[in-house]
Formats: structure tokens, C-alpha cells, sequence
DNA sequence: ACGGGGGATTAAAACGTTCCGCTAACGGGG
DNA sequence: CCCCGTTAGCGGAACGTTTTAATCCCCCGT
């Protein structure tokens, strides 16, 4: 509990307070014996800087939120890796979030993020409610949105086209010769799975079929188990030619539905998944994929936040739209 | 930017700072009256109280440390949901760490969690060496250690019994009538890996084998990727009548390697991983696996930790040891 | 009517750092 | 040898909160 401060440092070192303080922030502009002395001092007692009262001189904090929908979700997992690797490159911690797509826990964790006076967010938002970011930002915390377009201008965000995923996988199923579709997809109060519909539909009138043939089976959770069952009830209904779902844990549990079942995948039935998550490689019928660019969305959105941060002046909000790619696997031939 | 401090809401209200102070931290101690106009101005001005300045002086944060090994690994994530869960509830913030296996990284991020004076931290270590978190300790930052036992009598750990783990494992493998075994490992490095085994060899002698004729396969890392690897090395060296993998992962890869060569799983070789994580289950020859309290390790450690910082004087110390449970699937039949 | 007790509130001193304005010292050109 | 420019280092105020000791005020008992 020996709690050593920089002016314990300063009078072992027989300087300043502000001296070490130099050499701890602006090395260049203490003289090279000096700094040494201090360097020495610092390592000896094992000064350790204490961050909260920097954060109160400064004004401003080395820390960043990160603010997920799901943690268990593969996808975020690879997100906030993304993140949290450019943060520790550039210093920063992160605080971590799970919203657990409640927008009160969400509403808890932007209220503990503020009084860190965190230097930003990023965030997958749970809803459509722009209110509570808003007030981040009048709290001089910036934004930026991850897999989530931009609501307003003034405000980065990066995103991946679901219209566009949407499209070009449907429009590979019926390339393959398929001509009835259905799309397993999760809650349509999730964005996501709203525009990957509306990208299947696309295709489908592009391929001069009618949108509305699109068989779509809701599941309640995008989880394995709610795709196995949305398998089953598909297979009760009269299996389509070619299956499409909103995401790869939906598919999986399809594809386990249909073996049992005897279908054979994709003789009979072709099906695609959504987001490559590892485990689509690793299935015994490995998943076709639309891949999204995971890694680097965390990456990238934290790249933007912190040049927000650090640059305010020279900084352009951006608004980045990936596009994503398709990953033809043995479930699709 | 408007940044409101305690002193506006001070003002605005008519009372002195300490008042709104109180309010925020001992309601009970301010008259109804008086706590009801603070509030109000509180809610009317946005006030937004300063962490940093409240650590400051307070000496401690509310904020905790989790570091592990791999956020990409299911485990983990499931680990770290429980501690998020429990930080939430109890109003603590959690700065996330990721060592990816580095000891390096990792002190780098024990660093920044010790600037920023969280109250303690939840850690996975990477390797043996505990000088860095008695370092920790000596600067009044409790450690509790995750899925690993305890350095020492006065520190608090949550593990699993890794070695009876492995024991279960093999022993349901020799039980179905198995006589040869191979284990299919991570680095020998990991402690994990290396009890497994033990627990494994122990199984053998328990069944009267020479726990020596134990083949063991070593992988460089914990993937599917790895584990088709070692799938097709044991398909050239010739099979055991069973695999018991070290993880889920690598059971995933092997069992795709074996479904490729026309190896039938059970009847020809049965498989067993271990983690019991999600997809697990989804896989198409559904996985045996050893099950450990992922989520419990993870809430628990950190009502541990938070026990140790809010009650240090009535606080013991514990060692807790759950014991793995083995989840019988199609893959053991 | 007076003194005292106790609850509510305040004033002021920290907490450890940053940063700004100053001084002192030094060296080179005139 | 003086003056000026430059640079190193110092002193001290400020950041927003918590907390302790002190003060105020009201009310009760005598």
C-alpha cells in the first residue's frame, strides 16, 4: 500500500514535481542527465502514475467505451479484438459493455462511461434511439457507431452493406439453379436482419422472380437451437431448394436439422450462412458464408475514434461502408 | 462541453457542495427537503459526477481489471460475461485486457490497469510467473486468479479441477470398450494441457493400461485448424479406437479430418473434447465434452474480488475447485 | 429564560497530477 | 565584457470531488 507520488519521485530524484512531470509526458524537453536521474528514481521506488489525477488535470482520459450488443456473439468477440488491439497499441484501456440488447443496461453502462470521462465510445447501438448518444456528445464524449450506419453527419461510422450481403447471397443460391428460397432469419426488430431480407428480395426480382415468394421463417433468438428448430419447421412445411439465414449460428443449427432429417446438403438443399464466423469453416459440411470484415470494423472504428480524439481540428468524419464477400463453401457446392 | 460540476448543482440549489456531495453518497444523511431540490438541479443542470476526481480523492475506483489469455476463445467470452454481469449489478465499470498469450501484453495491460487504480483485477496468467501480480498486490490492487489455482494462501482463486477433468474423460472413453487413446493437445506449456494428460494417464492406470501407450499429439495452438491437423497425422499414424482432445476446437477439427476419411464417429473411433461450449452441441455428430461452470467461474471470481475490496476485514480468502461434468453425445455414443 | 444536545449544513483542506509563467544559467556575437 | 536569446528547471495554482471538523439552528428539558 506504499503509495509513491511524483513528488516522492521528485525529491529522490532531487528535482521538481513538474520536472518528473516532464519527463513522464514531454521526455524531449528535460535535459538527457536529468531525465535519467529521474527514470532511475522512478524505477527504484516503483512510481506508478495514478491515472485519476491525470485525468482531472488533463481533462481528458487514455480510455475508450466499447458498448456490444452480445459478448457471447462470435462476431463481437472478433470486434473487440479489433478494438482492443488498437487501444493497447496507442495506450488507451477500454471499458467494456454488454448491452445484452437491453436498452437499460445499455442506458447503466453510457452512464458509468461517462463519469470515467472516457475519451469516446464505440458503440453497436440496441436500438434506433439516437437521444442518449446525443448526450454523450454534449458531454464532449465522441461517438462512433460500429456495424450501424451513421445517424447524422457530424459523427463517424463504420458498417457493412446487409443489403448488399442480402443480395449477392441469394443471388448465389439461384445462380446455382435454385429457384424457391427461404430466409431463417432472427428478430426483425434487429436492423440487420431487416436489410439482409430486403437485399434477398432484391435478388430475387433481379433474377425476374417475385420478391414475395420469399419464404421467410422468424426465428425468436440467432442462436444454433432456434436455427435446428426453424430447420425442423421447415422440413415440415415442404423444404425449398435453397436456404438462406441471417447469420452462421442460425445455419448451423439448420444444417444440423436437415442431415437428421436425411436432406442431403446441398444436393438437395443448398444453404447459406452469414458472417464466417470460424466455426462456418470448421462444420462438417462447411457453411458458404458472407463474410464481413470483423477484425477489421473494430480495428478501424477505433482508428477513427481516437483520431477524433487526438485530432479534432484536422479530423473528417467518415462514413465507411464495407462491402461484404462471399465465401463459397460445400453447403452451396 | 458544458461541463457541470458539483459546484453549479451547488448553487443552483441553494447549498453548499459538500450537501450535494452527501446526496450523492449518503442520501440518508440529508434532509428529505434539501435532497429533493439537489436532485432536481441535478437532473436540470445533466450533472454528470467526475470519476477521476472522486477516485482521486476517494483513493479508490469502482472500477476492476479482467485480463485474459484469448477473447476470441468461446471460454473466455463466457467467462467474461459473468464478471460483466456482476460488475454491472454492483455498479463497477470493467477495463478488458487481452494477453493473446504474450507475456508482454500482458504486463502492458496490468500497467494500465494499475494507473488507473482499479480496485482489483480478475487474471487468467498467461505463464507461471507471479513477481508481476505481487507487484499488483504490494500497490493495494487485489488479484483473483480465473480457471487457475491459487500462488499463495492469501489470494483468492476460482479454477477447475482439470486433472479429475481429464480422468473423467478417458475414463468414459475406456468404459464404451476403448483400448488405445490418443489426447490431442495444445502446447505443453499451458498448465491446462499438461493436467489434462495427467488426468488422462491417471485413467489408464485406473483401467490396469500403461498410461506410456497414451499417444499423445501436440498442436501449436488451440484451433480447429490445428485440430484437422492433428486429425490427419493420427489418420497416417494409425487410429486409436479414441481421441480425447483438449479442447472443443481442436475435438471439431479432428472430427472433421476423421468424417473426411470415411472414419465413422462413434463406431469407429470415438471423440471427446472439452469445454462444452456452444458449438459443441451444434456440431453434426453432436460432441462429447467435459462441461466446466464457464459463467459461474466468472461471476464468481469477481464476487470474490468484490467481496475482498468492500469487506477487506471480514474477507476470507478461498480457494474454490469446481469439479468438470461430463456431457455424454452422439460422438461417444 | 437559559443551556445544552443533536441533526443539518458548511467551509476548507486535502488527493496527485499537469501546465503556465518565471527565473536562472549558459553561450555566442558584438 | 555586456547583452540577448535560448533552454532547463522550478513554483504554484488549478482540476472536481470527498471528508472532517466546525458552525448553525432549532427544540427540549429544567
Amino acid at each position: 500500500m506504499a503509495m509513491v507520488s511524483i513528488k516522492d519521485v521528485a525529491a529522490h530524484a532531487g528535482v521538481s514535481p513538474g520536472t518528473v512531470s516532464n519527463v513522464l509526458n514531454r521526455p524531449g524537453k528535460v535535459a538527457p542527465a536529468t531525465r535519467e536521474r529521474v527514470e532511475a528514481a522512478i524505477n527504484e521506488l516503483g512510481f506508478v502514475r495514478h491515472g485519476s489525477a491525470s485525468t482531472l488535470r488533463a481533462g481528458h482520459s487514455r480510455t475508450i467505451g466499447l458498448s456490444v450488443i452480445d459478448i457471447g456473439n462470435p462476431f463481437f468477440t472478433e470486434v473487440a479484438a479489433g478494438v482492443e488491439d488498437v487501444a493497447s497499441e496507442l495506450g488507451y484501456a477500454v471499458i467494456l459493455g454488454n448491452s445484452a440488447g437491453s436498452q437499460d443496461k445499455e442506458d447503466r453502462n453510457l452512464r458509468v462511461l461517462a463519469e470515467h470521462r472516457v475519451r469516446g465510445v464505440l458503440i453497436t447501438p440496441s436500438g434506433e434511439d439516437t437521444a442518449r448518444l446525443d448526450r454523450l456528445r454534449e458531454h464532449g464524449i465522441s461517438v462512433v457507431l460500429v456495424d450501424h450506419p451513421a445517424h447524422r453527419p457530424d459523427q463517424c461510422a463504420v458498417a457493412v452493406d446487409d443489403v448488399a450481403g442480402g443480395r449477392a447471397a441469394v443471388a448465389h443460391l439461384l445462380a446455382r439453379g435454385a429457384r424457391s428460397v427461404a430466409y431463417v432469419t432472427g428478430p426483425l426488430s434487429i436492423r440487420q436482419c431487416v436489410e439482409r431480407r430486403q437485399g434477398a428480395e432484391d435478388a430475387m426480382r433481379a433474377a425476374g422472380l417475385d420478391p414475395g415468394e420469399l419464404k421467410v421463417a422468424e426465428a425468436t433468438t440467432m442462436t444454433a437451437r432456434a436455427g435446428e428448430k426453424a430447420g425442423g419447421d421447415l422440413i415440415a412445411g415442404g423444404l425449398p431448394e435453397a436456404v438462406f439465414c441471417a447469420n452462421d449460428l442460425l445455419a448451423l443449427g439448420v444444417l444440423r436439422a436437415l442431415l437428421r432429417a436425411g436432406v442431403r446438403v446441398p444436393e438437395d438443399v443448398a444453404l447459406m450462412g452469414y458472417d464466417d464466423i470460424d466455426f462456418a469453416a470448421a462444420s462438417t459440411i462447411s457453411l458458404s458464408s458472407m463474410r464481413q470484415p470483423t477484425y477489421q470494423l473494430g480495428r478501424i472504428a477505433t482508428e477513427l475514434l481516437l483520431d477524433e480524439c487526438d485530432n479534432p481540428e484536422t479530423h473528417a468524419h467518415q462514413h465507411i461502408m464495407f462491402q461484404p464477400e462471399l465465401v463459397a463453401r460445400e453447403s452451396t457446392q
